[in-house]
DNA sequence: GCTGATCCTGAACAGTCACTCAGGATGTGT
DNA sequence: ACACATCCTGAGTGACTGTTCAGGATCAGC
């Protein structure tokens, strides 16, 4: 259907997939509290009314924003993880991909504000509790994998995973948050050694010191 | 001077302190987003005109009641922790203290408002940074005196505080957010796990079953 | 009891901003 | 060409709310 839309910038569609992008942009750029309708129409070029004419409400076209990011993180987990490689080498492909600190710094401030917006908002708890739960099932696979093949030794799973994944919530506000006492470089080597304290394995195995600067996430 | 005031609420001072309470009050309540002149008159009792004469602006309001919540915050730190016990008990008390569930779960939704204001605001980073410091040097002094008197390892004590000190922000969003996967009641539990691993001791010296629920800052 | 400063208030003012609306442009099917 | 639906816009509009202001109450000093 209507292949010839040589000009994507006319298409509807396409224009509507811009006016979300601009959404996430601002919202990463000014936070819940200073986005404006008229910030994202600047962003995407048009005028405000479209953005209204195609989300309806300022609210909606945030949600919506939100729910394209989610299927973003959802998507770069899935191409990162490889499927077939040891528990150690997932766990550190996993601790890489939380603790990216290249261009997707502005993920976690985005999280942080979906932390703050979920004290109130229903809809915002259920999106980072899903994707939440998402990551620690994540987490828990990895680690169960290696108990079964007897690389980790861990106690308490449960309290394990829940602990690495509030350590790298807590890492995340820190760099975020530029704090002198926490440089971003160093935060994955902080994650990842207490991932093997917590699994019985020397940090030695997770920590290399081969600093690939790896660019996942896009957006 | 002037001590026959005895109609307290008439004190002019004491009308201040009301509405800074009250500005505190309403920033647990309505985040720094949703907080209004209008509802910090109405819960202290008197108009918002009021509110303007005493301080200026909005803002200044908020951010004084930040700095009050602050001062809070550091006495009830001087009061809680015994300055002659052991580094075990010390250590204790810092994650309890840390780890109230009590009363105390607004601090920490007041505290996530506060990192996501620090994104953007130079006097909440500047709040932020100095009561985080003052945590780990706190945490970092009864780490340090543990190791000389050889109750604790620890080959890297930097690392230890800020891992540490970042778990427990972690945590503080979980339970903050009421995620099921980590019950309140287990928080201190999680921590001091933690922290028996980081310092080399049998965490049954830490958490100890008798679960007295201490009830400390009252705000 | 007069005076001046401090404390307090209701009523307006002014700016911001989400959202509406009437109508123009564009494209599609016939 | 024509009709019709979809897409898009500029110019409002109405609600909210921070701040101002003119003046009233209260009180201390004399």
């Amino acid at each position: 259907m209507a292949p010839t839309t040589s000009l994507a910038a006319k298409d509807p569609e396409e224009r509507r997939r811009r006016i979300l992008a601009a959404a996430v942009e601002v919202l990463k750029e000014k936070g819940f509290a200073g986005a404006r309708i008229a910030d994202i129409a600047a962003m995407a070029g048009t005028s405000p009314a479209l953005v209204v004419y195609h989300f309806t409400t300022l609210d909606g076209a945030l949600a919506e924003a939100l729910g394209s990011v989610e299927d973003d993180f959802y998507v770069d987990w899935e191409r990162a993880l490889p499927p077939k490689a040891s528990a150690v080498e997932r766990l550190r492909v996993l601790g890489e991909l939380g603790c990216d600190t290249g261009p997707a710094v502005g993920n976690w401030a985005l999280w942080m504000e979906v932390w703050v917006r979920a004290l109130r908002d229903g809809q915002a708890r259920a999106l980072r509790r899903a994707l939440d739960a998402r990551w620690r099932a994540l987490l828990r696979e990895v680690i169960d994998a290696g108990v079964a093949d007897g690389t980790f030794t861990c106690a308490d799973p449960q309290a394990t995973v829940v602990r690495l994944a509030a350590l790298m919530d807590g890492l995340a506000v820190q760099v975020s948050l530029r704090d002198p006492d926490v440089p971003e470089d160093q935060m994955t080597r902080l994650w990842l050694e207490s991932a093997a304290v917590e699994l019985g394995i020397a940090s030695r195995q997770l920590v290399t010191s081969r600093r690939r600067t790896t660019r996942r996430r896009t957006s």
